[in-house]
DNA sequence: TCAGTTTATTGGTCTAGACCAAACTTAAGG
DNA sequence: CCTTAAGTTTGGTCTAGACCAATAAACTGA
């Protein structure tokens, strides 16, 4: 096969073209690839050379694959400031999505012991556990894991949780301020969650962690979130006065 | 060959018992894994197998290769805060880590139309652009782009860009306060940047994007930095106070 | 026209090699 | 002891299949 000088690998040479037809929209944001083999056929390769060169465009978060139908170029991503407060029905909306979220479980069960540790918890003791998944435009994108401190906020089991979680620390809990401490990983998106997410297991997801505490440093809750790398962009905004 | 009930296919299996000899430092941080042929041979498997599951370890972030030398368990992650303002020097060093950077070019020349429209910049105008390689204990983990907005840094390429950029907008430029936009991606690394990273082309990295402006929305300063994505771990706090 | 069955299509997993090339190790010579 | 060359080892790239299984399409019968 025939490539172009600065990619001299077959499969580098694919990745590049494919890239540029999606970057100069001849490949359409959510139109399906070519299939696995008529690819095969046109750059004269076999499929473990040209599915090399699709995980990389994967990995990119420029195109996505659903199990035995097809490759498809990605559409547009969430925009995702895992700082800010307002819910995750309100900012998607926000963007022109269509938000739903549907609760998976919940149940009072005993937490893993890094996450007992995180929440300052008694290891022994049961805690509250609510885990749903939030789709945009009836595409899943985030798996979510939230677990409750029950010295901090006992009966959890009795509440409401479909409604603002954040509402419920201010109005049940009286609580004034809250911190959020977050962090962001690459992760591999193992199951259940890769299952949720309509994902293959092994695909590469991001994986943030949020504990919030009160000002004085007492935990509430851990919450886990497991997104399709290719659905959402995280951004923030800062300021720095000068004193 | 044999697998435990909840990871049926062989490469899956192979993934779970790396991962679990990781995690439970039975392969200690830094430490080499067995050659590949040698992982076939005890897992009675082909080396496309084993290498789909080492690339699943990768992306995790839980193993890194160094080409035609072996692969790695990796050290420890970096924690970084893309919105604070203290130096990359400073905060690794805080880590524990010896930081370094080497600036690889300073030139003045004409922006790609993005970085231009960004910057609020005449397309046609040239700018100063600085490109440098950060590494902590001797491992490039970073390269970044930075280009400078000619309009409001004039000059820039007669100014010591070795010490803080913050600095030089704070006492050269007179500025009294930053907003900093931040968004962050997965993407792929291509050369050059895969090259300074000592990573291979088509690695995964992670791309984040600042945009530094005055409380005005007048544009200084573009940049771009990609990172292993292995050796860090972004973080970040923020509270919210009920009113 | 609809439901159920069958067939086809698609990506998923895997074997069995071959050969390349970067990096390291070893050996030889000055 | 140092430098250079040769050999070895390692991951990188690729071919050439085979077979599986999830999903869709097509077909058949009521």
């Amino acid at each position: 096969m025939t490539k172009n000088a600065n990619s001299h690998f077959a499969y580098a040479y694919v990745r590049d073209v494919l890239t540029e037809q999606i970057r100069s929209a001849e490949l359409a944001a959510g139109a399906q690839l070519p299939t696995e083999r008529e690819l095969c056929e046109r750059f004269a390769i076999t499929r473990p050379t040209l599915r090399q060169a699709l995980a990389q465009l994967e990995n990119e978060g420029l195109i996505f694959r659903q199990n035995r139908i097809g490759w498809f170029v990605c559409l547009r991503k969430l925009r995702y400031n895992p700082m800010r407060h307002i819910s995750f029905l309100q900012y998607a909306a926000e963007q022109g999505f269509q938000p739903q979220t549907k609760v998976v479980s919940q149940e009072k069960l005993k937490p893993p012991q890094h996450i007992a540790e995180a929440l300052q918890m008694d290891p022994r003791a049961h805690a509250v556990h609510l885990t749903r998944v939030r789709s945009v435009d009836e595409r899943p994108v985030l798996v979510e894991r939230l677990w409750f401190n029950p010295k901090t906020m006992p009966d959890m089991e009795q509440k409401d949780l479909s409604s603002s979680i954040t509402g419920i620390l201010k109005n049940d809990f009286h609580l004034k301020s809250l911190v959020f401490d977050v962090t962001v990983d690459t992760t591999c998106l193992l199951n259940p969650h890769a299952a949720c997410l309509e994902t293959n297991e092994g695909a590469l997801g991001l994986k943030l962690v949020r504990v919030i505490s009160d000002n004085k440093g007492q935990v509430f809750e851990y919450d886990e979130e497991y997104w399709r790398h290719d659905a959402l962009q995280i951004e923030n905004q800062a300021t720095l006065a000068f004193t």
